[in-house]
DNA sequence: GTTACTATGGACTAAATAGTCCATTTTTCA
DNA sequence: TGAAAAATGGACTATTTAGTCCATAGTAAC
């Protein structure tokens, strides 16, 4: 009951106590899980309630209604997707950082048991065409992530890694695009190896521009032999 | 009301007179519209019987249960898409008609206003996790369209377009991965960009296993010449 | 026509759903 | 300490949902 630091004096958003925040935050927390393993129509307003073990006032005290709950539901997986990356994808600007974040990536998704999807496509596929609020948070969601791609390509080309042809913007987009393929598919299929071929797909296409091709196997040579 | 003609004597199928193929033909149509629209989840019973125009209790006498109308729905969505492109999924074996494909479903979809994704890879995304019957029916949706292009491919292979170390059903997975991706992207972003970039991706990637590249630049050429 | 089967209409139920409302408790801070 | 604000409990409502049931109408074939 003495974990939380930053108490007292001075809610530190919208007039919220601490343990109000506390609340707010299991509420959210319990939200974005249901949501992912039941989608948000399969995820009842009370089955959120009870999972974060609030009462029904509560619940509507923090959030005025579901359609405001899955929107910040949906700001709370992009900050734990891209979370889950950050310190590779601050780097994405060398060929053997990006053959890092490949393979970190697909670790990850080999040593979970879920198999469940990008909690990020999940909610585009469910929400776009339902709700342009939530779809045009979700593109941004899509935007930061790319972004990332998107500089470190931009590096890579100023400093002659790409070829001057080569387009930061479409090379991220294709990235992107693969991997949530491949997630989709490996749903599908419980099987990691469609998530594998996306992902290679997506490399071979970036690697196609690269103005040193024995640079890329060097940096591939560097993950295998490590 | 004289449209039908297998009329008559011995019922087409399990005991169904053309009056109750009729109905059950809007109903499964009239569902997968919705289904598409709206999702699984989204759209009730009642929706789809009043969207076929017919009573609650045809509704469950030609389908026991949402479950089971569902599945019906998911059969008749791979017919749908796979038929659309019958004609050339079945011709996948040179450059030239890969490219006809390509440009084809990039057409198709872009004269479309939807901009609402592949049917399958939304029934994918929303089923996979809740219900296990239908996502080992939405893998063979997948297997079945794949098969077109191993196939395809394998032909390739066997005629020397393709090198030996090529594997045509992995090349095939690019292809599909790449092409659902593209469409959540597309779909989200309510642009058709990622979907162009996601097969060009794909087929970067196919490409580079040709064993004469200049084939591949003449099927591009063949094409937009045209 | 009569019999047997198929097709249809629609009322009904039990459960689940999003959301409201008000009373009570706890915390803040002057 | 005491008033104001925030947090909580939980009953309640109106609507929607999947699914049941039974009665009636239509059709096939002898």
């Amino acid at each position: 009951m003495r974990k939380e630091e930053g108490r007292k004096l001075m809610p530190n958003n919208g007039s919220l106590t601490s343990r109000g925040q506390n609340s707010r935050e299991r509420i959210l927390n319990q939200a974005a899980q249901l949501v992912y393993e039941k989608g948000v129509r399969g995820t009842s307003m009370d089955d959120m309630r009870a999972a974060a073990s609030v009462s029904k006032s509560q619940l509507y005290h923090y959030f005025s209604n579901k359609e405001e709950l899955i929107l910040a539901v949906i700001e709370r997986q992009t900050v734990n997707v891209l979370g889950a990356q950050l310190p590779l994808l601050e780097h994405l600007d060398t060929w053997e950082n990006l053959e890092k974040w490949r393979t970190t990536i697909i670790d990850l998704k080999e040593s979970s048991e879920s198999l469940g999807g990008c909690p990020l496509g999940s909610l585009a596929s469910e929400l776009a065409d339902q709700d342009e609020t939530a779809r045009v948070a979700l593109m941004h969601s899509f935007d930061e992530w790319e972004q990332y791609f998107i500089d470190g390509f931009s590096k890579m080309k100023e400093r002659g890694d790409l070829r001057a042809e080569s387009d930061p913007a479409e090379l991220a987009c294709a990235v992107i695009t693969s991997l949530q393929g491949g997630q989709l598919l490996t749903k599908t299929r419980k099987s990691t190896r469609p998530f594998k071929i996306a992902l290679q797909t997506a490399y071979a296409y970036v690697f196609s521009f690269a103005t040193n091709p024995q640079d890329v196997e060097m940096a591939k040579k560097g993950r295998s032999q490590d």
